[in-house]
DNA sequence: TCTGGGGTCCTAGGACCC
DNA sequence: TCTGGGGTCCTAGGACCC
C-alpha cells in the first residue's frame, strides 16, 4: 500500500504575489488587495512622494484577478475572476500590477532557504514545491517547523505545509490550515479528515469531472470512495476511474521529481478588443510577429529549440482552434517560427473574429546538440 | 459591466512502416 | 484479391494546474 511508508511535505506560499507586494507597500497591510491587470495598475507616485493606489473601480479591461489578500477575498474575490466583476464585490480595494520579476526574486529565495534543510524538491510553479522528508522520519514535524522557519527569515513571508504519506495527501493537507499552518496527516487519518472533504480538494479533480461527479451524487471524497467501480467505468472510462477510486482511498505512489525538462514554451495575448484578420490585418500582423519573437527568446534563453510550431486562437464565444506544424530541423530562428506560425494560421477559419493570438513550440531538444542535424549525428552513431 | 498567461498530460484518429 | 497486427509520429482538442 501506498498510502503510509512514505513521507511527503506539500509547501505552498500564503497569497504569494499579494504577500510580495505587501513587503513593498507594507502601508496596505490589513487592506483588501487584488493583483491582477497590466502596468497601467501601477500606483502613482505624487511630487512628495506619496504614493496614489489605483482601485478596482477605476479598472476598465478584460484583465483577471490573480491574487488577492485574505481582506478581499472575504469580500468574495478570488484568483481567476474578471477584475470587472471584482470591482463590484470590492470597488474599494487597492489594485497593483503582477510583476513576476519580483515574484521570481522571492520564489528563488524560498526555494533556497528550504533547500537548505531539505534539499529534494519538487518544482510546482512559483509559489509551490514538495519535499522528499523520508531522510527525517525521526523528526519530521520538527524539520517542518524549520522550514517554516527558514522561509519566514529569507523572504519576510509565510507558508502553510502538509506533512503526508504521499503527495496527494500532503497537497490536500497544506490548504486546510492556511495561512501559516502546519497540517501533519497519517493513513489512519484518512477516513475522519479527508473523507469529509469536497472531491474538489483532489488535484486532478477539476470543475468538469466535479460537475460529472455531483450529477452522480458523489459531492465528498467519502462518497466518492464508496461508490461503485461500474458506475464510475461506465461514466468516466477505465483509467480516469481507476484513478478516482485509488485516490478516494489515500492512494498515489507518484515520487519526488526533482529536475525536469521543459517540454515546451509558448506566449500568447488577448486584445483589448476583438480583432479581425482582414480589417485589423495590418495591427495582427505585427502582434503576430513579436509573439514569435518573443518565443524565439525564450529559447535562446533556455538554450533548447524546438521542432512543433503552433498557433492558438479565441474566438469572441471563447471557442478555441489550434494548428501545429512540425520542422524538418528544430530552431529558435524567430523568422523560421514567423514562417511556420504564418501557414499554421493559414489553415483555421478567419471569417469570425477573435479576442486572443498564441505561438507555442514544442519538441524542445537542447540546442548543443543540434550543432549537428539528425542525419549527421546518426551517421557519426553508427559509425 | 464576462472570463489572463504559461504550462503538462492524455486521448484519439490517421499516416506510414515493418 | 484479402487477410493481420504492432509501433511510432503527427495533429487537434480538451482537462487540469499554478
Amino acid at each position: 500500500m501506498s498510502s503510509h511508508g512514505s513521507l511527503i511535505a506539500h509547501l505552498d506560499m500564503d497569497a504569494f504575489y499579494a504577500s510580495v507586494e505587501l513587503l513593498r507597500y507594507p502601508e496596505l497591510r490589513g487592506q483588501p488587495v487584488v493583483i491582477g491587470g497590466g502596468s497601467d495598475a501601477a500606483p502613482i507616485v505624487q511630487p512628495d512622494g506619496t504614493r496614489v493606489y489605483k482601485r478596482l473601480r477605476d479598472y476598465v479591461g478584460r484583465g483577471v484577478v490573480t491574487t488577492s489578500t485574505y481582506e478581499a477575498r472575504a469580500l468574495g474575490v478570488f484568483s481567476a475572476m474578471g477584475i470587472m466583476k471584482a470591482a463590484r464585490l470590492a470597488p474599494d480595494a487597492v489594485l497593483l500590477p503582477t510583476d513576476f520579476t519580483a515574484y521570481r526574486h522571492y520564489s528563488g529565495l524560498f526555494k533556497s532557504a528550504v533547500a537548505t534543510i531539505a534539499p529534494e524538491i519538487e518544482n510546482r510553479g512559483i509559489d509551490e514545491i514538495y519535499i522528499d522528508l523520508n531522510a527525517y522520519k525521526d523528526d519530521a514535524q520538527g524539520i517542518a517547523r524549520r522550514i517554516k522557519q527558514a522561509v519566514h527569515e529569507a523572504t519576510g513571508l509565510s507558508c502553510s505545509i502538509g506533512l503526508a504519506p504521499n503527495k496527494l495527501l500532503a497537497k490536500i493537507c497544506s490548504d486546510l490550515e492556511k495561512p501559516n499552518g502546519l497540517t501533519i496527516l497519517t493513513a489512519a487519518e484518512i477516513p475522519t479528515r479527508i473523507w469529509p472533504l469536497s472531491v474538489k480538494k483532489i488535484n486532478g479533480i477539476g470543475p468538469k469531472a466535479a460537475a460529472k461527479l455531483a450529477t452522480l451524487n458523489i459531492h465528498t471524497i467519502a462518497e466518492l470512495a464508496a461508490c461503485d467501480a461500474g458506475v464510475l467505468q461506465e461514466n468516466f472510462g477505465r483509467s480516469y476511474s481507476a484513478w478516482l477510486m485509488r485516490v478516494a482511498q489515500g492512494i498515489d505512489e507518484r515520487q519526488i521529481v526533482t529536475y525536469s525538462e521543459p517540454k515546451s514554451v509558448s506566449r500568447e495575448t488577448t486584445f483589448e478588443r476583438d480583432l479581425h484578420a482582414r480589417q485589423d490585418r495590418a495591427e495582427l500582423s505585427a502582434l503576430f510577429t513579436h509573439l514569435c519573437e518573443r518565443v524565439a527568446g525564450d529559447l535562446v534563453r533556455k538554450n533548447v529549440v524546438g521542432r512543433t510550431v503552433g498557433i492558438k486562437l479565441r474566438y469572441t464565444d471563447f471557442s478555441i482552434v489550434t494548428r501545429d506544424s512540425t520542422l524538418e530541423w528544430p530552431t529558435d530562428d524567430p523568422i523560421a517560427i514567423r514562417q511556420a506560425a504564418g501557414e499554421c494560421l493559414r489553415r483555421v477559419p478567419l471569417d469570425r473574429r477573435f479576442r486572443l493570438l498564441g505561438v507555442r513550440i514544442g519538441s524542445l531538444s537542447p540546442k548543443d546538440a543540434t550543432a549537428m542535424r539528425p542525419a549527421e549525428q546518426q551517421r557519426l552513431f553508427e559509425s
